[in-house]
DNA sequence: TTTAGTGCAAAGTATTTGCAGTCTC
DNA sequence: GAGACTGCAAATACTTTGCACTAAA
């Protein structure tokens, strides 16, 4: 029951006052890394704090504004934007990879998605935090997760119960 | 902390006395779901039954004796698996399908993956249960999930500090 | 005997790589 | 101006599909 803190920009603006956005982070992150600030870069700042949830990368480049880049620089920024550690990727009920922010202020999502027609849900609690305690513990640094609840969401269940006995 | 309760077949055995091998769990499912028992199919069972972890399918096909089916058997006959509830698959560090059995008796694992060297190390303890009953109240059915862990290992910190203060 | 299952070859996707031209720092 | 970044085209990796043949029930 935590509130979304995002997800209502006017349009991606950069600027906005006390708290930073995920543009002027991610900025941040690629400088500190010595890597350059490209407008494609920017755009698909934009566009992943748009959204909580991961998105797929055919997604995303389609959300950016027409032509703003190629299908393969996506490919390549979100590969730097993992390695500074702006997004993580993953690989959720298909095997296609998925990113999302991890900027600090970007609270983690999990989902439950249904087996049969692949709508996802999210799961609002989710104790994982005092695993990293005990990892970090363990000698692990650079901690992150990756959790998806599979199940057959209601609808499906009874569609499925009505084919069963037609 | 709980024992294994396989792994140690003298070799790829069906019966075993009082508790059911993976085998004969296996071919029970695929009865029940209408599907033919076939010699790639109790391979594959014994195959799944010898690890814990998740498996690629490269990594199954490899492990049957020579030429004991085709890859795309494999892939196949993975897919009739999960249809009936033998395995799950999932997509974890890259974007490869793995395959892990889900027969009772199989009790779950969790895997620290190192970012850096990739290494996995099993995590014992993880409270996931509770995540079921709530969904279930939610209406959902057939619940599974997926978690992995993502951190830095010893190992890699140290060799890492070392490349750095060269 | 029937029809699911298999092998081989070929087609599909998603992702990565090479290289010349472009733009940031 | 140097070198990182991008676009386009081609290569690669993994998975799926088509079809004739084999084998489980």
């Amino acid at each position: 029951m935590i509130a979304a803190t995002q997800s209502n920009h006017p349009l991606g603006t950069v600027s906005s006052g006390n708290v930073p956005s995920p543009v002027e982070l991610g900025c941040e992150r690629l400088k500190a890394g010595g890597m350059r600030i490209t407008k494609p870069r920017i755009a698909l700042l934009e566009a992943l704090g748009r959204h909580s949830a991961p998105l797929a990368i055919e997604q995303l480049h389609q959300e950016l504004s027409r032509n703003a880049c190629d299908l393969v620089t996506v490919y390549r920024c979100l590969a730097v934007f993992e390695q500074v550690g702006i997004v993580q990727r993953s690989f959720l009920h298909n095997g296609t990879a998925q990113y999302e922010l991890t900027l600090s202020g970007t609270p983690k999502r999990y989902n439950v998605v249904c087996k049969s027609c692949g709508a996802a849900e999210p799961v609002d609690y989710f104790p994982v935090e005092g695993i990293h305690e005990v990892l970090r513990e363990r000698g692990y640094a650079n901690l992150s997760h990756l959790v998806e609840f599979f199940g057959v969401c209601p609808a499906c269940q009874q569609a499925n119960t009505k084919r069963h006995s037609h």
